[in-house]
DNA sequence: CCCATTGCTGACTCTTGGTCATTCAGTGAC
DNA sequence: GTCACTGAATGACCAAGAGTCAGCAATGGG
């Protein structure tokens, strides 16, 4: 009896299908300009069809920000995998972090932005919690990885720190966010002419970075 | 004739008075689940009043924002005129900055969330640019009053660093907005776990990174 | 061939941001 | 005192979009 199986299937595509069509449209104009109808009509499907397979459209958000963490978290994995010094582990998942994050910076964007607006629908629905807490798993395993490159690191010398691993990851961590502040919100006139006065960019910003904060010679 | 004075008080006090309101209302419940229809009520005004004072919901989220950003000018004005080592003044300022926005969550959760949702109404309205550009110089000035912090524990020789001052700066605002973020979206459980493990709180870690940043021996 | 189950639909409701014709209050001229 | 004028305030109205649901269609089991 594969009829089980088939259908299965066919809703996995379905809902492929829909998550599709959303982040065609995000990247070409961004989630909140995006209505359900449009990505329906994307999706060939009718608007009350996606209420099917979607609470709502927080919910959708959700599945496409975990599509793009599973994404980081593929490419962090082939980083790690390499026989590199540790320091050269945490400096490439962080070139691969900026990377990723300026090709598909519309994509990006919709991630972050949204995430503050949900909130709320966690209050008078059963609601799904699974995928929000996918999100945070995933969340957690790159910085745990990151923590494993860091490691790697201070065992062959290449990172030296009186940090406790996790706690650098942190530090990183907080790094990375600002910077990914810095691109999304392209503003900050200042900061921009900081770069352009010092002919730098944000990737080369980073290695100097780095410089000081894997190499820690105080006391 | 001391009327056109008066009216131009009374139009200034109804604005503080919409501003009054809405940030009210935002520490209630937050920006984007407050309605003009909220506001007017709040404000006891009605709902087309408000938008003889502000060109939309965004603009008014504009003003507010603007609020909060001279609020934190004044405060690191206030910094920077102590008597202390640049060092202790960088530092001062970064935990004045985290006081704030911890002490107004809500507040900084508004003006950091809907900065990303306006976007478009730069096209096809008069639009009073005024605001916006207000906000980007005070954000400048609070960029600057850094750097001249790290210009006087460069002098002073309380900072060693071999980074130009402004790039310095820029690292460490990059820091600040991944705490900030860090502190908004409050999930990110292993960050939290790697807090409570090690004991440390936010300001003591933003301590420890300076202690490295500001102390750069390489080389 | 017929009923049951499941999936899909799109017309509908409701909320909310934004508009505008109308009302109303203050002002100055006479 | 009164009248015309100005501009500030109003709230009924509109449009857009998220979410709902009664009904329809197709598939499959008997």
């Amino acid at each position: 009896m594969g009829i089980k199986e088939r259908k299965e299937r066919e809703k996995k595509r379905r809902r492929d299908q829909i998550l599709t069509a959303v982040i065609e449209l995000i990247e070409e104009q961004g989630f909140d300009r995006t209505t359900m109808e449009e990505i329906a009509e994307r999706a060939e499907l009718s608007k009350g069809t996606l209420y099917l397979y979607f609470n709502d459209k927080s919910t959708l958000h959700q599945a496409v920000k975990k599509r793009g963490l599973q994404h980081l978290h593929e490419k962090f994995l082939h980083v790690i995998k390499q026989d590199l010094p540790g320091a050269e582990l945490v400096k490439n998942m962080m070139l691969t972090f900026l990377n990723t994050i300026t090709q598909n910076a519309a994509f990006t964007k919709a991630m972050v932005i949204y995430e503050h607006i949900k909130e709320e629908n966690n209050q008078g629905k059963p609601e799904t919690p699974s995928i929000v807490e996918d999100c945070k798993n995933i969340e957690d395993e790159l910085f745990m990885l990151m923590v494993r490159a860091i490691q790697i690191g201070i065992q062959d010398g290449s990172i030296q720190t009186r940090l406790q691993p996790k706690v650098l990851s942190l530090m990183l961590n907080f790094q990375m966010s600002g910077m990914l502040n810095f691109y999304l919100s392209g503003t900050h006139k200042s900061a921009t002419k900081v770069l352009e006065e010092n002919e730098l960019s944000i990737p080369k910003l980073l290695e100097e970075f780095l410089d000081i904060q894997l190499n820690d010679q105080t006391q």
